[in-house]
RNA sequence: GGCGGGUUGGCGGAGAGGUUACGCAGCGGAUUGCAAAUCCGUGAAGACCGGUUCGAUUCCGGUACCCGCCUCCA
């Protein structure tokens, strides 16, 4: 199986080469936890999960590392652990920091659990590695490309010939376009911070430099360094990070180690909209992956609309889309549920062209395409499998379902016999109110009808609900 | 201002230099007491202007518009 991705790097669609194929290593920049995890965060947690899904799948479940980190220093948790503080909260300003951190942690891992996300083999949090963020600000201090000025440790860019070749910028050019105000202790306007001093109402660590924070790129480069190595297979990230974070990132870990080449490729995915629009607080269509949770949209239409869109395009998050792929979803179910048999289905392997399709790039909307083809062509234990193997339909919902039904099963037999003698009488009659009003009835409890001359069958639908079903009899 | 991406039928959204994308919706028909479901059939596209080519929606250039990054927002 050839995997072929876009290298931001190169920017050409390349064939996957694995450093070590009995351990494929992906490192993804993961969430600041100051607060809830907005829809836009859950972009590249499922544009990722369905890569590693498929790395599983083709060099095996236990050759696969994923890492995927927690930034747990950042201004805003600060901020937060301060405010806390002052109104009345016991413990330190660390203690009060990690308080807000494990909190918001364990939201988003719900919050990512309901998008059928599968969980990282690590997840590093940035204050358990602030021992090798310092280890490595010292050692770019040492070799030249980092010096120390007004307490803060800064990277020297001009010390690194191929600064801004991710991202397609000169430094020249940035400084010519720069709008930013630029601090008067740097050598280079576009020098970055790698270790920051801390005031008293901020949480901090010792260092040679003074009590400070480490800045914000260091902690992916050493977290990558010391869970991945010196050379890894694939980062990702967002497209917004390509630059500052993930130039830096690459000037930071090329300058400490030079002897190993990093990422060797970069995937980005492009960002969302809402409706069109860039999603922001301002146009008030901002809203948090438990919002929508919240409001009874299930956890697989959010992921399945995602993947109807390829990750290096933007997507647009419409009310809309999330009808259509609910029914979908539903329809998928019910087939799945009536006609795989679900006891072999767990054996069988995902449909090759879906696999294929993602073999391309992620080429998820192609793999959609081709889940429609399965169930076209009653490829029912595929189906089943392979909306498993896609986090879109879990085993235990097929599963689930049959126990269900199978509890009705009577019911609906008793139902179908009352449906049809009344529906003989009333031919006679002519009066089909009966009829009707029992049809009405069953269709209100998410039963689909079917009248025929061969006979009745009651199809229970999607939203079935065995209550009020019970209620007819 | 600098850099990058995009513009496909009513909607969503792909691939491929020439052959039906596909899904949803629509329309016509079969079927039905009426429906639903199903089946059959069907219309509809490639922002604009040039260029390359026997032939471009697909390659190249320009224009317009949209979007992102340049501000620790993924």
């Amino acid at each position: 199986m050839k995997i072929r991705l876009t290298n931001s790097k190169t920017r050409r669609k390349e064939d996957f080469q694995p450093i070590d194929p009995s351990n494929v290593r992906m490192y993804v920049c993961g969430p600041t936890v100051y607060d809830r995890a907005h829809l836009g965060n859950a972009r590249p947690v499922i544009v990722f999960d369905v890569l590693y899904r498929l790395l599983r799948h083709v060099y095996g479940p236990d050759h696969v590392t994923y890492v995927r980190n927690f930034t747990d220093v950042d201004d805003k948790i600060n901020a937060e652990a301060l405010r806390r503080q002052k109104a009345g909260a016991t413990g330190t300003l660390e203690e009060l920091v990690h308080e807000r951190t494990e909190e918001t942690i364990a939201w988003y891992h719900a919050d990512m659990n309901a998008l059928g996300a599968l969980r990282p083999d690590h997840e590093p949090r940035a204050t358990e590695y602030i021992t090798q963020m310092v280890a490595m600000t010292a050692d770019l201090i040492a070799k030249g490309h980092a010096y120390e000025a007004n307490g803060h440790v800064l990277f020297r860019v001009r010390s690194y010939k191929d600064y801004g070749k991710l991202s397609g910028r000169s430094v020249d050019d940035m400084i010519a376009g720069a709008r930013v105000e630029i601090a008067p202790y740097k050598e280079d306007p576009m020098d970055f911070v790698l270790w920051k001093p801390s005031s008293g109402e901020e949480p901090g660590w010792a260092s040679p430099w003074g009590r400070g924070r480490p800045g914000w790129h260091i902690e992916c480069s050493a977290m990558a360094h010391e869970l991945l190595g010196e050379s890894f297979d694939i980062h990702g990230g967002g497209l917004d990070l390509q630059f500052p974070h993930h130039e830096n990132e690459i000037a930071q870990s090329a300058c400490a180690h030079p002897h190993g080449d990093f990422a060797h490729y970069w995937l980005h995915n492009e960002m969302l909209q809402v409706e069109g629009k860039k999603m922001s607080k301002s146009l008030g269509n901002f809203f948090t992956v438990r919002d929508l949770l919240d409001r009874g949209v299930p956890g697989e239409v959010i992921r399945f609309v995602f993947l109807m869109t390829h990750y290096r395009s933007p997507m647009d998050w419409t009310a809309e889309k999330a009808v259509a792929v609910d029914a979908k979803l539903g329809d998928y179910l019910v087939l799945g549920e009536r006609f795989a048999d679900l006891s072999t289905a767990r054996l069988t392997a995902p449909a090759p062209e879906v696999i294929e399709a993602l073999a391309d790039d992620l080429n998820t909307h192609l793999a959609l395409v081709e889940i429609d083809r399965l169930a076209d062509n009653a490829r029912w234990n595929e189906l089943v499998t392979t909306l498993d193997f896609l986090g879109l339909v879990p085993f235990e919902r097929f599963e689930a379902r049959r126990a269900e039904l199978a509890g009705s099963a009577a019911n609906l037999a008793r139902l179908t016999e009352t449906l049809a003698s009344d529906r003989a009488s009333a031919m006679a009659s002519k009066d089909f109110s009966t009829v009707d009003a029992l049809k009405s009835a069953l269709i209100a409890a998410g039963v689909e009808v079917r009248m025929s001359k061969a006979g009745i069958e009651l199809v229970p639908g999607p939203d079935f609900d065995p209550a009020k079903l019970e209620a007819l009899l």
